[in-house]
DNA sequence: CCAGACGTTGTT
DNA sequence: GTCTGG
DNA sequence: CCAGACGTTGTT
DNA sequence: GTCTGG
């Protein structure tokens, strides 16, 4: 699954990277981004655009905005099917700029955050989904990340992983609004364990209000676990 | 017909 | 909004 | 994803 | 245990 990840390229560099248009508004720089906060992710209308959107899809039937608390990930098996994500799947796919995501590794001795990063490229595009939803006068834009099953890599690591698209071709085949949807659900699909590298990372990630480079580095925990 | 759900992950 | 369960 | 709350009445 | 907030 993905719940936390790093964005630390400059607007510039997504925009590059993705052939969108720079928004006016300014971005941080993110070591622990978390579900329910304002985050960029890339949309086509026309031409390609930077979006701050909030983590965790409201349905646009929604009336209470919480339920996107629920709706970080989306299935890829079901999610052409199910009520909260059908509508975005077929018309509202966006890609979201990461440049590494944690997953927890259960030990004998807990839970170990892992980063995972691209290996020979600066920026992963997850697969993700967007929608709009009015509340009290107030549309609330947000979005979702696809998983799949792992591949052999993060397997190692956890049970799902977030849907990475690898090539431009791939990109724009989700970004393109028309793209028929069996042609969006082939490209839901883990990526090969060749673009992938990973290292453990302090458990000062656990708490999202850390947020600062040390974060990605890697740490060395104990190699075999406390006797009891 | 109306009421109620609509999600994912993993359980040390 | 749309589907399922009652 | 993890951390932290999980409640009401009525105001030091 | 389960939900909400970040």
């Amino acid at each position: 699954m993905c719940g936390r990840y790093a964005l630390h390229s400059s607007l510039e560099e997504i925009a590059e990277e993705f052939s969108a248009k720079i928004p006016q508004q300014k971005i941080e720089k993110r070591y622990n981004a978390a579900p329910a906060q304002k985050l960029p992710v890339i949309i086509r209308q026309q031409q390609n655009y930077i979006k701050l959107f909030s983590w965790g899809l409201v349905p646009s039937w929604a009336k209470d905005p919480s339920i996107g608390s629920k709706m970080i990930n989306a299935r890829s098996e079901t999610i052409a099917e199910k009520p909260s994500f059908r509508k975005a799947f077929s018309r509202s796919r966006c890609l979201v700029p990461v440049n590494g995501f944690y997953e927890w590794k259960k030990t004998s001795s807990g839970k170990r955050p892992v980063y995972i990063t691209p290996k020979n490229a600066a920026i992963f595009a997850f697969a993700g989904l967007w929608e709009t939803c009015q509340i009290n006068e107030k549309t609330i834009f947000s979005f979702t990340v696809a998983t799949t099953e792992p591949n052999n890599t993060l397997k190692e690591i956890h049970n799902r992983m977030p849907v990475i698209l690898t090539t431009k071709q791939n990109q724009n085949i989700w970004l393109n609004e028309d793209s028929p949807a069996q042609e969006c659900l082939k490209l839901l699909r883990p990526c090969d364990d060749a673009y992938i590298t990973h290292h453990y990372v302090s458990r000062k990630v656990n708490a999202t209000y850390n947020d600062a480079p040390e974060l990605i580095k890697p740490v060395t925990y104990p190699e075999q676990s406390e006797f009891f």
